[in-house]
DNA sequence: ACTACCATGAAAATGCTC
DNA sequence: GAGCATTTTCATGGTAGT
């Protein structure tokens, strides 16, 4: 397996004794576990731990766990991130505990103590918290890192801050405690929020509690749902890491003023990411932080232009990986601005052959017999997942039919403006149209009628394509693959949609030994069936409809069965993050972009499970 | 100011079955 | 053509970058 790269930070350290634990913290208090943000343009994102630091133990020690977890959660996980060390000590202390044997949680609120501890791991997201940096720190806060210094204080502080902020309205800390409660209990934070809502936030207890037995009744009857506690602990990890988020943004919002922004991640320009093939560019390294190097490979794409922030809370979830941010208008006639967050090599890229057409003007060589002079576009727009309508393709006839040669200027930009909003063609005189499926698919390389046929309608088609990958693109970035997997490749596809990287794959002649798809969409499915089988795969397809249905267990079932998987790929939903939404537009805690946090939720899963494995 | 943007929901239009 | 299902059309801001 090529990223080989299983962390062994029980090399030369032992938590052995307490003794050790001190003479640590002397000499990692300088040491610097994080690293700043790199620029874009990839200076080196640095080692993520410059060794193992007492601070860090004594910090999750400090948050309540027990020290021989804490011992066993970093040596397991690295103490590069954050992250899975405190996943697998609420892992532990799930599993591992009947309550009475874990004294240290057990004496105070488990609860209490690791909504803290995560309401802290929040406040270092956010990093912005605030500027105050004459406060003291005590020992406790030195382990986040010399580069986080500055916000350092406000680790410390922020238990005053957020005490202060929650005083100001009384429901959110009491709905909080409540939360925290029922949460202890073993109910799922997404759930015991629902409950509250319905209930209504005088609501007591004993209510709240028979909501939720009640909802989790009604689900065990539903044959297909699987529960188990292990799986579900993940699942509720994520979503308490979403709540804590949202609630953490929501203290901003209303603060607002009051903390400085953070540093936001920029786009670049050109949008280009770590290099295109048809664009001149230095070659250079990144390091990638210790944990995201380890297997499997993941690759998460979103749409580029999503609100502010939210970037960079994927990234942090991400094992603080840069996204490298990239147009496909380098790669094809379209503009498709994207984020990818990926751990793969990126070096020796290579582009899928033939390179496909790059000008609106080659793309659809029929367009140019009626391309009038006053339309300067080369390139079309985003390819969205609604098409103009034959009412406005007439509107704009119309309009053009009243006059000889060329419309004066205010019907030239009414047109142009609608040719580039709905991406208009010209396929006769004075006649625009919407582009034809066929013409997306090629577009956006997949292979002619990839998603025709099959009970899909056009309405459909646009909208699966629309939500799918630029294939050149990400074939760019998954070339690499080539080389290191030469006898196939087994990849774990989430969201897959119309299979995207199913399709890059197999172009670049990467065998696909294996892949499990998980897409909601019927229609979806069945494209990528019926691809699956014209192109004669030798391999295995395994289909899932839900990500839900990914339990722990399944994913440890599925690893077993197959020695693990090579990559983990997919793009979350951008519903509640693109600009084109003037709805819903509610960043990752929408309803459908918070499906986000299972991506991560699985790719943790797969990480530990394989980890394990390993050992 | 100007541009671009993996959208949603309701109403209207169209298609399908009987 | 009635009744139902599906598709098409329209109206609907707001964010962030340039």
């Amino acid at each position: 397996m090529a990223g080989n790269l299983t962390d062994n930070g029980s090399d030369n350290f032992s938590w052995s004794s307490d003794d050790e634990v001190e003479k640590e913290k002397e000499v990692f208090d300088t040491g610097s576990s994080l690293t700043t943000l790199p620029s874009f343009n990839g200076t080196a994102e640095g080692s993520s731990s410059s060794g193992p630091s007492s601070t860090l133990f004594r910090h999750f020690v400090g948050a309540g766990f027990s020290e021989s977890l804490v011992a066993k959660a970093i040596k397991e996980n690295g103490e590069g991130n954050m992250e899975s060390i405190l996943n697998a000590l609420l892992t532990y202390s799930v599993l591992e505990s009947s309550p009475s044997d874990e004294p240290d949680i057990e004496k105070s609120s488990a609860a209490e103590q690791n909504g803290d501890f995560a309401e802290r791991i929040n406040d270092l997201f956010g990093q912005t918290n605030n500027g105050d940096s004459d406060q003291k720190i005590d020992a406790d806060s030195d382990f986040w890192s010399s580069d986080y210094d500055e916000n350092i204080p406000e680790e410390l502080s922020d238990s005053d801050s957020c005490f202060g902020m929650e005083e100001t309205s009384g429901t959110f800390s009491e709905k909080e405690q409540k939360l925290s409660f029922l949460a202890d209990m073993g109910y799922p934070k997404e759930e015991v929020s629902i409950a509250i809502e319905r209930c209504g936030p005088d609501s007591s207890l004993e209510e709240l509690a028979d909501f939720l037995c009640a909802a989790q009744m009604a689900r065990a009857s539903d044959a297909s749902y699987v529960d188990p506690p292990k799986p579900k602990l993940f699942s509720d990890y994520a979503k308490h890491k979403k709540r804590k988020m949202l609630e953490y943004e929501m203290r901003r919002k209303k603060q607002k003023g009051i903390f400085e922004e953070d540093e936001p991640i920029r786009l670049p320009k050109p949008m280009i990411g770590f290099g295109v093939p048809t664009e001149p560019q230095l070659p250079f390294h990144r390091t990638l932080p210790e944990t995201a190097q380890a297997p499997p490979y993941f690759y998460y794409e979103n749409v580029a232009l999503a609100p502010k922030g939210v970037w960079d809370t994927i990234s942090r979830f991400l094992y603080d990986v840069q996204p490298e941010f990239v147009d496909s208008k380098f790669f094809c006639a379209a503009a498709r601005k994207r984020g990818y967050i990926h751990n793969l090599p990126i070096e020796n890229r290579f582009p899928l052959l033939p390179l496909p057409p790059r000008t609106i003007n080659e793309a659809l060589p029929l367009t140019r017999k009626w391309w009038p002079s006053w339309d300067p576009r080369i390139k079309l727009n985003c390819l969205q997942t609604a098409i103009g309508s034959a009412k406005l393709t007439e509107r704009i006839r119309k309009a053009l039919e009243d006059y000889d040669g060329e419309p004066p200027d205010h019907v030239k930009k009414f047109v142009l403006d609608e040719c580039r909003k709905w991406n208009l063609v010209w396929v006769g005189r004075n006649k625009v149209a919407p582009l034809e499926p066929d013409e997306v698919e090629m577009l956006l390389g997949f292979p002619r009628n990839h998603t025709r046929g099959g009970g899909i309608s056009r309405t459909d088609r646009f909208k699966s394509l629309g939500n799918s990958f630029q294939v050149d693109t990400v074939a760019y970035h998954l070339s690499v693959l080539k080389d290191l997997f030469p006898g196939g490749i087994k990849v774990l596809s989430l969201f897959s949609g119309i299979g995207g990287a199913e399709v890059a794959l197999h172009r670049l002649g990467v065998p696909l030994k294996l892949v499990v798809s998980v897409e909601l969409a019927e229609v979806n499915r069945n494209i990528q069936r019926s691809w699956w089988e014209q192109t004669n795969q030798t391999g295995v397809l395994i289909d899932i409809v839900d990500v839900q249905q990914l339990t722990n267990e399944r994913l440890e079932q599925l690893v077993k069965r197959f020695g693990g998987f090579d990559l983990i790929i997919g793009g979350s939903p951008c519903n509640n993050l693109a600009g084109s939404n003037r709805v819903s537009r509610d960043g990752l805690e929408g309803k459908e972009s918070s499906l986000f946090f299972e991506y991560i939720r699985i790719l943790d899963a797969v990480k530990s499970i394989m980890g394990g494995k390993k050992r």
